[in-house]
DNA sequence: TATTGTTATACTCTATAACTATA
DNA sequence: TATAGTTATAGAGTATAACAATA
């Protein structure tokens, strides 16, 4: 018994579907806890990680998101009762309000994205540099695809900028 | 300009972390997109998928998926509400509540499934096999560092019985 | 006493619809 | 008229705490 080419345990001989699906609960899960222990969800946090370099309106930042301007207004009432963003008005368009982060939404934030960097560093230690090039390769190639395609989701930006 | 080894454009240079993370959100932003179409959370269609070979109590369930007793009688209230599961009360503990889908159920999670695995397919189509397999090889030594590290997440199960 | 499950409560997150103010 | 944003409302999802029934 105890052939070599079937494997037994929880991940035996995984398909790529599978595989992928645990990976990205995995990496996903890894997100939230991480920011969770700083009372932040992944929206929260990526919220702030948007704001690292913009002041977008409300209604970019639903664009960003992809969630509805009035999810926005409640996702920015949150993370300003907490201190971590501020609305200001905007100097051209009377209506619009820009969004920005705080000093401590900002400090939030660089904490989760370097636990969570720190993270994924230990669950790809196992790989050869090598490997882990064909690791980006692979997942580059089906975002590309998957932005080709039809639907276009809504804004995949680099990490914690990325939509849910 | 345009030299080759500086790639521009919204997926220029990934590194590890940026690439996991996109791929991530993409992965799980597909499965929340298409079980969406049949008014699935992700939640719900995991309860569905480990309730494919199984008929857990209630308290079980809150293992598999990592929720709390009082979160997994909400998602099975929700669920029973609609049709898709059904409660039964334990033959040896008349404490114990175990838990069925429906017909309608298992037909919803195999239709999930089913766009699942064709979008994931379109998604890894520009891949050659041999490449597929080493992203299969590499997400499942990625899963297996996460089990034997520290805190053993919750419970990740073979696809849309993994873990949010 | 300990365990199983439900209920009450509270909060985040999301959307739709209606509304105000500005363009 | 059209757009930016807020508010009211509704519902899913989650947790903590208190409770009832059973072990």
């Amino acid at each position: 018994m105890n052939r070599p080419d079937i494997e037994s345990g929880p991940d035996a001989g995984l398909d790529l579907v599978d595989a992928l699906a645990l990976l990205s609960f995995l990496v996903h899960d890894t997100l939230a806890e991480l920011a969770g222990r700083h009372e932040l969800s992944i929206v929260q946090t990526r919220l702030l990680g948007i704001l690292r370099d913009r002041e977008p309106t409300m209604n970019e930042l639903g664009r960003l998101l992809g969630l509805d301007k009035s999810s926005i207004s409640g996702l920015v009432d949150r993370a300003e009762r907490r201190g971590l963003v501020t609305r200001t008005a905007s100097a051209q368009d009377r209506r619009a309000v820009h969004v920005a982060t705080t000093a401590a939404g900002r400090r939030l934030a660089a904490e989760v994205e370097t636990a969570f960097s720190a993270r994924i560093g230990e669950l790809t230690a196992g790989l050869a540099p090598s490997d882990q090039a064909r690791l980006i390769a692979y997942a580059t190639a089906m975002i590309a695809r998957s932005r080709s395609d039809q639907g276009d989701h809504p804004n995949l930006e680099p990490r914690l900028r990325a939509k849910t």
